[in-house]
RNA sequence: GCGCCUGUAGCUCAGUGGAUUAGAGCGCCGGCCUCCGAAGCCGGGUGCCGGAGGUUCGAGUCCUCCCAGGCGCGCCA
């Protein structure tokens, strides 16, 4: 909103109150929303705050600053409620047809790149729901910081170079008995489709069986540390079938989440990290401004560790290893490297190529980093200058040791800028695991057990593509049955649209740190609070648009026109604050996004788009509109619909829900 | 042992910096389609807000302690 918006306008109105009442200049003027819009529009607890340094009751300091307010151009009146509480009132119809034609622009461009770390699934098996709340939560983050006017830059960090890539090279030679030569030939992208099978489904088995060979003889652990060294060597058959197998991996992950709308700008690879030698870069930095020290005896003898602050000694959490006595560098290591990368604080850079997708279909132009021969026409990644990296609770600790690593250089600004957008995991209770994975058997201290996490290793998870295709067949067969007439281009489109809405909806329902615990008739419903019901409203609401084009004309439907005749005091006054209700609701989008970026509490957004369907289909059983004679009131009931309609498309669109046109 | 998170209705969850009788969804029971689409609406709730103290005129909300559960704390990633 402009800053002639209403809430500035009450903010400097009430300062000016209180100067000529009290003289006193408030440090600033908090604002909030009455209970409802009968008490007032907007409300400032600022009497509160002033109680103390005025040394007056509160009630009596509202009653003075609200006998020196002058309303202006935006408000009606301001009055005291409560313990002391300003509630002002807006001028409905100014407010209204201010709203009608300028809702929805985005902000003001705010200088300064964000990048935004997100998905960074493991290369080494098919995505599931677990990554699916991840990569939601990012992209949806990536939405709302646009729409508030930040240039975002969105990363998925490939480690293609770690254990779970080489546990899959092990499973392919050693459990398979297959050269690297077969595993391209035998699982070639033109073969596994003919056969109808997966790469990413088939190594999603193989690494579970991997798992219980080690276990079978631990001895065979060898195998995953020569891997894993062949890997690091490179220029060999095993490090060119780990790159083979990555590559096929991340190709598939692409696709699941395209199908989400989910899309990204870079995909750095750790294997670059290494070739180009960013570690070597972020050590000698590292060393040089004593952020890290070489220890000599104890436990951690001959290794270089961080000191970590706040934490006491012995506590556990005091010490970080960055570099091993055998001079290798740890994974926190490495992200340290590579989140300097991104703030621009490395004298090195990666190499840029476009993604080959091939053959699968390139569904957008994307970028990825090589170690040499980029391509040209690349745009200027890295150099943010604010970081999110979308990674769930459990590595709470290790993304504390990366902000702490950039402080210790020096870089404090940074460092207060490198946000860890922290969640909870997906699980899955037991219940749930025996219903989706039957042939599963679970362990006595398993069933014990309130929730399970997901794990790879175990085989233990809902496949996203799987959730996704049921969540599909029974959008398909729901609007066919509810659309005789619409052709299967256009069911499939909208049932990907209701599956979609289902789906990132359910994501983004909870807030973050709550543990999910995956439930699948809420996650496949379309019923209550779901995406669906959104999206239905919202279909409602563009068919009365539609039928009083048709009968009254097109302009009678135009945002322009409605905001110059749209007068809400034709209205009863009890149907006015229902009315008027919808419109200052859909009035606050803004300032919710703010609130869900400032807390990363995206759920805030999503809450309040459910509470704003709930309300417009109340309206929509209580007050006809296309069979409204009165036509002052009928004028008036098509601006709230019409401002509902575009409030939400939008709304909904921050969160990537499309609205189908019928449903 | 230390750190972080979570305990609110049968279940799943909201509840911002103190505003009436603590709210939704699901489930259950009852209504509502000659009327803009019933993926909807309306009605039906006796909740030790985990427990105990404390601050306050006033606490689900702030402070302390305790209990229960989850997750971290590796020269794994």
């Amino acid at each position: 909103m402009s800053c002639n918006s209403p809430e500035q306008a009450l903010r400097e109105a009430i300062r000016e109150a209180c100067r000529t009442a009290l003289g006193i200049d408030p440090e600033q003027v908090p604002l909030t929303y009455p209970p409802s819009t009968a008490m007032g529009d907007l409300a400032s607890p600022v009497c509160f705050e002033l109680a103390r340094v005025a040394r007056k009751p509160p009630r009596a300091i509202a009653e003075e600053i609200a006998g020196a307010f002058h309303p202006g151009e935006h408000f009606r009146k301001l009055e005291v409620a409560g313990g002391g509480y300003l509630n002002a009132f807006l001028k409905r119809n100014v407010f209204l047809s201010r709203w009608l034609t300028d809702g929805r622009e985005s902000d003001a461009p705010v200088p300064g790149k964000i990048i935004v770390e997100h998905t960074n699934i493991n290369p080494n098996k098919a995505a599931h729901i677990g990554h699916l709340r991840n990569a939601v939560l990012g992209d949806t983050l990536v939405l709302y910081l646009r729409q508030l006017g930040h240039q975002v830059e969105v990363q998925n960090y490939i480690d293609d170079t770690g254990v779970q890539v080489a546990d899959l090279v092990v499973g392919f030679g050693r459990i398979r008995g297959m050269e690297p030569a077969d595993v391209r030939e035998r699982y070639s992208d033109e073969r596994l489709k003919a056969e109808g099978l997966r790469f990413d489904y088939l190594c999603w088995d193989l690494y579970a069986e991997v798992t219980r060979w080690y276990e079978e003889d631990r001895s065979r652990l060898e195998e995953r540390a020569a891997t894993l060294s062949a890997m690091e060597e490179g220029n060999n058959p095993v490090a060119d079938l780990a790159a083979f197998v990555a590559h096929r991996m991340v190709k598939h992950h692409l696709c699941t989440m395209h199908r989400l709308g989910i899309v990204y700008d870079v995909l750095p690879k750790e294997s670059d990290i290494l070739a180009l030698k960013f570690w070597e870069d972020a050590f000698g930095l590292l060393k040089e401004t004593q952020a890290i020290h070489k220890l000599e005896g104890g436990k951690n003898d001959g290794c270089w560790v961080m000191d970590l602050h706040g934490a006491e000694e012995g506590s556990g959490e005091d010490q970080k290893v960055i570099v091993r006595s055998n001079g290798t560098v740890t994974y926190v290591g490495k992200d340290i490297a590579y989140q300097m990368w991104k703030f621009g604080l490395l004298h090195r850079d990666f190499h840029y190529r476009r993604l080959d997708w091939s053959p699968s279909e390139a569904l957008y132009p994307l970028w990825s980093s090589c170690a040499d021969r980029g391509d040209g026409g690349h745009p200027d990644f890295g150099k943010g200058h604010t970081v999110y990296n979308v990674i769930d609770t459990r590595q709470s600790y290790l993304q504390r040791v990366v902000a702490q690593g950039l402080e210790s250089l020096g870089h404090r600004s940074e460092a207060s800028r490198s946000i860890h957008f922290a969640y909870e995991m997906v699980a899955l209770t037991p219940g749930a695991v025996q219903a989706l994975l039957p042939e599963r058997e679970l362990s006595e201290e398993e069933l014990a057990k309130s929730y399970l996490e997901m794990s790879g290793r175990k085989g233990l998870g809902v496949k996203a593509d799987d959730l996704l295709d049921t969540l599909m067949s029974r959008a398909t067969a729901e609007v066919r049955s509810r659309n005789r007439d619409m052709d299967n281009a256009q069911v499939a489109d909208t049932a990907r649209r209701i599956a979609v809405g289902a789906l990132r909806y359910y994501m983004l329902r909870f807030s973050r740190n709550r543990v999910v615990a995956f439930d699948l008739d809420a996650a496949l419903a379309f019923e209550g609070e779901t995406g669906p019901y959104l999206q239905y409203s919202v279909v409602r609401s563009r068919n009365i648009l539609r039928k009083v084009a048709d009968r009254f004309g097109a302009e009678q439907v135009e945002a322009g026109r409605l905001a110059e005749q749209a007068d809400l005091n034709v209205l009863a006054e009890d149907a006015l604050s229902e009315h008027w209700n919808l419109a200052i609701m859909l009035s606050r989008v803004p300032a919710v996004l703010r609130q869900a970026v400032d807390s990363l509490e995206l759920a805030l957004a999503a809450k309040h788009a459910y509470l704003l369907a709930q309300a417009f289909n109340s309206f929509y059983h209580r007050y006809p509109v296309v069979q409204e004679e009165d036509e002052q009131v009928r004028t008036v009931r098509t601006a709230i619909i019409r401002l509902y309609h575009d409030g939400m498309i939008h709304l909904l669109g921050l969160m990537g829900i499309e609205v189908p046109e019928r449903m």
